[in-house]
RNA sequence: GCCCUCAUCGUCUAGCGGCUAGGACGGGACCCUCUCAAGGUCUAAACAGGAGUUCGAUUCUCCUUGAGGGCGCCA
């Protein structure tokens, strides 16, 4: 068996976007899986719609995935140039095999290709044998010059030795057209791959770079873990059979094969997203969310220049790690920690004062402050059960409205653990404020 | 219009002739007397329809319906 030689293929013409990002992974999956070659090659051939802005783009969201490429732009290898732009004495040689053996014709300035009309017949590695005609010939070069889609997709996929073809099902009744070119040539047929399509995850039709949620870019700019985003995609169309679902890129690795994918489209379920992100969040270790959440803030001006100390911030994160869904919770999360200036939220507000009565439980809270042992969240909860049991009151009592003073918001971390955080001088000062001004 | 593909809870899926049709997201309920966007427990929810094949079909075949895709001098 020669070795495996896949290919993703994209063209910079726009947004990088889920579908491709998945049809990336795919492939990037099959060469891991048998220790095969995964090759990027560069489709530029329409020069009116190309732009290097979107090409760097394929380039960062491919990164930022993980997913390396063996051979290709940046990287080389023996069957390049890998940008088709770049290829054109390539597609010339094989132009003039195609004109010597009688297959085209000049029509309107541009040239055709004499299909045989025969069925065409493959064995799709997911859908077993589709049999398709075709029916008219059609264009390879365009009036001005340029060589067509179909055209260089099969003559670089016979030049770069590709040995299977895993692209989206809406390549699958184009590929009678690429066989007839294959045939043409004398060159064997790759095996096909046709994967199912993701669907847009509201209204009909197949997502699109316009859609909802559609954008990788937009993920990586949210925050999102990009080993979440990955754990998912591959879920869409694709089960390691058992009921896991979070599974090590490792694992997922050794058990993908391509009779495992599914034939039918999936619809995008942004919701399931988050969850993954989620998982994945509250499962990372503590010092590497929080480089993560910190380049996060930083990307998003959070501190605007005036960063506070890092061990400090680096506390607020670990706390607040396992309440938040996403890094891009935290900013609407966090802020009391780094401010006095937080607005005290009427309807917590209301809460709190509408039994009991909070001002002396957060008086003798006050009090107690100065002999407290901030040193862990065991010693405060101590102090908490210590204070309520002093004055025939639940721990809560003091909790909700000590919360309420120290963020002005109902929700929040741990509470023993907000007070160890905030630290003794912030808490007093505080709840001396809220006291002197609620 | 012609051609190709697909069809299990709302969604992602497991199931490859005999199952109380399993898991996850989302939804609902309850718990956690430290809140909650976190965590825990429980719960509702599906084999599109019709013919066959078979002792027996979610599972195999055909038809219908539905969904998706292709039919560019776009890729």
């Amino acid at each position: 068996m020669p070795q495996v030689r896949v290919r993703f293929a994209p063209s910079p013409t726009g947004f990088f976007h889920i579908g491709s990002a998945r049809t990336a992974l795919f492939n990037w999956l099959y060469a891991r899986h048998n220790g095969g070659v995964f090759i990027l090659r560069v489709e530029d051939t329409d020069q009116t719609r190309n732009s290097d802005e979107f090409l760097r783009l394929i380039y960062d969201s491919l990164r930022w995935l993980g997913l390396d490429w063996d051979e290709g732009p940046g990287k080389g290898g023996d069957f390049g140039p890998y940008r088709q732009s770049e290829r054109a004495s390539v597609y010339k040689e094989y132009l003039e095999r195609l004109k010597a053996s009688g297959r085209t014709y000049e029509k309107d300035g541009a040239l055709y290709f004499r299909i045989s009309g025969e069925p065409q017949v493959i064995e799709d590695a997911i859908r077993g044998r589709v049999e398709r005609t075709e029916e008219k010939d059609f264009v390879i070069v365009r009036s001005d010059g340029n060589p067509v889609f179909h055209f260089v997709n099969v003559v670089d996929d016979i030049a770069m030795k590709v040995t299977h073809v895993i692209r989206g099902e809406d390549h699958l009744s184009n590929t009678s057209k690429h066989t007839e070119l294959f045939k043409a040539f004398g060159a064997p047929l790759p095996t096909y791959a046709h994967i199912p399509l993701i669907l847009k995850q509201n209204g009909p039709g197949k997502m699109s770079k316009r859609d909802q949620g559609a954008l990788v870019e937009e993920y990586q700019k949210r925050g999102f873990l990009p080993e979440a985003l990955v754990n998912f995609l591959c879920l869409l169309g694709w089960s390691p059979k058992d009921d896991r679902e979070k599974l090590p890129l490792a694992e997922i690795v050794r058990l993908f094969d391509l009779p495992g994918v599914n034939q039918s489209n999936a619809r995008f379920d942004e919701k399931k997203l988050a969850h993954m992100n989620m998982v994945y969040l509250h499962e990372m270790d503590p010092g590497k969310c929080f480089s993560f959440a910190r380049d996060y803030l930083k990307s998003r001006n959070y501190f605007a220049g005036a960063e506070p100390e890092e061990a400090y911030l680096r506390e607020v994160i670990a706390l607040c790690q396992p309440k938040v869904r996403a890094v891009e919770d935290l900013p609407g999360f966090i802020g009391y920690f780094f401010s006095d200036e937080y607005a005290i939220d009427p309807k917590a507000r209301e809460k709190v004062f509408s039994k009991g009565d909070p001002k002396a439980r957060l008086g003798e809270l006050l009090a107690a402050l100065p002999q407290a042992d901030f040193s862990s969240d065991t010693t405060l909860e101590a102090l908490i059960q210590g204070l309520a049991a002093q004055h025939a009151a639940g721990t809560g009592d003091y909790i909700h409205p000590a919360r309420l003073a120290l963020s002005g918001t109902a929700v929040g971390p741990s509470f023993y653990g907000l007070l160890r955080v905030l630290g003794r001088e912030r808490v007093e000062r505080r709840i001396a404020r809220f006291l002197a001004t609620a």
